[in-house]
DNA sequence: CCTATATTGACGAACGTTCGTCAGTTATTT
DNA sequence: AAATAACTGACGAACGTTCGTCAATATAGG
């Protein structure tokens, strides 16, 4: 499908460039086609954002999800700690969740409004679910007893601040010694004494 | 100064639209003059954007080294507990800090390198401070006994999650609880048992 | 099976608009 | 009078978008 190595080629340029240096003639170059011809696939520039977008989203929340689905009650520290992997693994093997980063924080001003409404949405699925994971453990004693929301946003700002480390990017030794930092102070902070 | 004033609009549309979405003519027309005036101020967009650039980043810098500077070695609660209080009003207070955060992570692609450069310059310079400051209060049993890199990167860690949460910015709750459940679970995580 | 008819995808050309920039001129200030 | 700062006017280049057209493919009816 053409359409798909479109989005492909868009995706990296959106990201790179942000909405606005992102120019659909560049775009069209790097697929070998030239941008009036973008038209017989989507209706305009912001047709084809949103639709990336959406794949993004997609891609992200069902990785995200699909993983948390498997993790049971016993062994918080190995499946957190894969979680963090997971996250890695997809900014690598993608540009699909650097692109959600930074449209989700510095996103083009005429979509913002549409934007956040796909952030509020995974952002809530995410939390809870991972919440919910979180009461579990605590139920089960397997890490400290504490309200479920505090080790649940305390672990977002760990993955949070991964990714940012990510975006960065250029540091492949200072990536590994923030995780193992993070990760060591995060998980003293949650476990058992 | 009319230079500071155009400097300050700039900041805001660098902001919020980017390098590539801000426009000088929008600039212009904030500052209340033709946009052809703003050559007698600067040589050219890139000029006005590397001097809002550096600004930003002198006004950072010096907060935080300010603020580190007056920090002893008894009370890292305390201590720690007030960066991160200054990184909130830092970024409520002024713009500076946003677009010093946007400009690190997604910079205009022809001004990366000049960018990074700074970026490497302050981060290596508040770390080093910093992770001194954690070696002073480990060795006085003031937290935690452990590599002062591990606590430093960790702590380092937490400010950024708080930033995203600041950027992401419409939601004054979930920024309160954030802090509360990362400062939380970091402060257990670093502290003597 | 063959022909007629839609449908699709890509194209060159051009649209109006905005971009950043430069040159020359007027106005303001010291 | 000299200098600084604002103005007007114009520039080539690029932007996103629309148009009409042409080739290739898929669909239809006799």
């Amino acid at each position: 499908m053409k359409s798909s190595k479109i989005k492909e080629i868009a995706l990296k340029f959106f990201t790179i460039h942000g909405y606005e240096g992102a120019s659909l003639s560049q775009i069209a170059d790097h697929v070998g086609m030239k941008k009036q011809s973008l038209y017989a696939h989507f209706k305009g520039k912001d047709d084809l954002f949103l639709q990336v977008l959406q794949d993004a989203k997609e891609a992200e929340m069902s990785s995200k999800l699909q993983y948390l689905r498997k993790v049971d009650t016993d062994n918080p520290k190995a499946d957190l700690y894969g979680y963090l992997q997971l996250v890695i693994d997809l900014f690598q093997q993608s540009e699909q969740l650097k692109f959600w980063l930074r449209m989700s924080f510095f996103p083009p001003v005429h979509l913002a409004a549409a934007i956040n409404e796909e952030v509020i949405d995974i952002e809530t699925k995410i939390q809870s679910v991972l919440e919910s994971k979180f009461q579990a453990w605590i139920d089960n004693k397997a890490i400290m007893k504490d309200e479920a929301l505090i080790p649940t946003l305390a672990f977002l700002g760990v993955v949070d601040s991964i990714m940012l480390e990510l975006v960065y990017g250029n540091d492949e030794k200072r990536l590994k010694d923030k995780l193992n930092a993070s990760w060591t102070v995060f998980w003293r902070g949650i476990s058992q004494p």
